[in-house]
DNA sequence: ATCATATGTGCGCAAGTGTTGACAAACAGA
DNA sequence: TCTGTTTGTCAACACTTGCGCACATATGAT
């Protein structure tokens, strides 16, 4: 096995404005470095540079070079990992948590 | 919304340690934490009781007490805050989020 | 070539985290 | 009550992590 992925997935996940990076970066299509850092008001860019290199490490987001700039997404493998930890652990409410993600995905789009 | 929960829950997962102590007990109906300590042949009986106080708080574990010993057991509800993350981060990769924890909660048990 | 823009990196510092060892609390048995 | 067992907690230490500042790199414009 290789809990290697799961250690950086977790570790980066671990962090609150990492997943709030994520987050934003989830609501759009793609964002510049320098776009995601204006959103961090109390936060300089070498933080958020720092947390980019740290997602992007994770395998948690993609990152497309454009000149001068960086255009940053979120990436879908890395879900699977987490998954696959949360279904060896709370087998028990598996459904439950099937009917979770199932909800949240109703296709309307 | 309560992001503390989420907090404590991801800041609980990230550390390798204490996922392996979650699947150890997620394998088992319930343990103590003698039982678990023993496990981890390369852990002090302290570190393992500090984890274990975390994934409390975390909400990811109960303990039931049973005279001297504590008995540990996963439960089910914080699996609910990860997944809510995720699909809101993976809005985009919802289907295959769905269909990998669909796949792994095959009803056999 | 020169300058401005966009971003990452190395260094140092403050804060947080995990581990251990010693001590304390709760309980069972003699 | 006294002793041994099970477990948690406290203090101290080492390690890691997140942060900002200054500098380097790369690209685009003049």
């Amino acid at each position: 096995m290789a809990p290697s992925d799961s250690d950086a997935i977790f570790s980066a996940l671990a962090d609150p404005t990492r997943r709030a990076i994520l987050s934003l970066i989830g609501e759009h299509e793609e964002l510049t470095a320098g776009e995601i850092a204006a959103h961090f008001d109390s936060l300089g860019r070498t933080a958020v540079s720092s947390h980019l290199r740290i997602l992007r490490l994770a395998g948690l987001v993609a990152e497309r070079r454009d000149g001068r700039f960086r255009h940053y997404s979120v990436t879908s493998s890395p879900a699977d990992a987490v998954v696959a930890f949360l279904t060896s652990v709370y087998q028990n409410s598996l459904e439950q948590l099937a009917s979770a993600v199932q909800g949240a995905a109703t296709p309307e789009d």
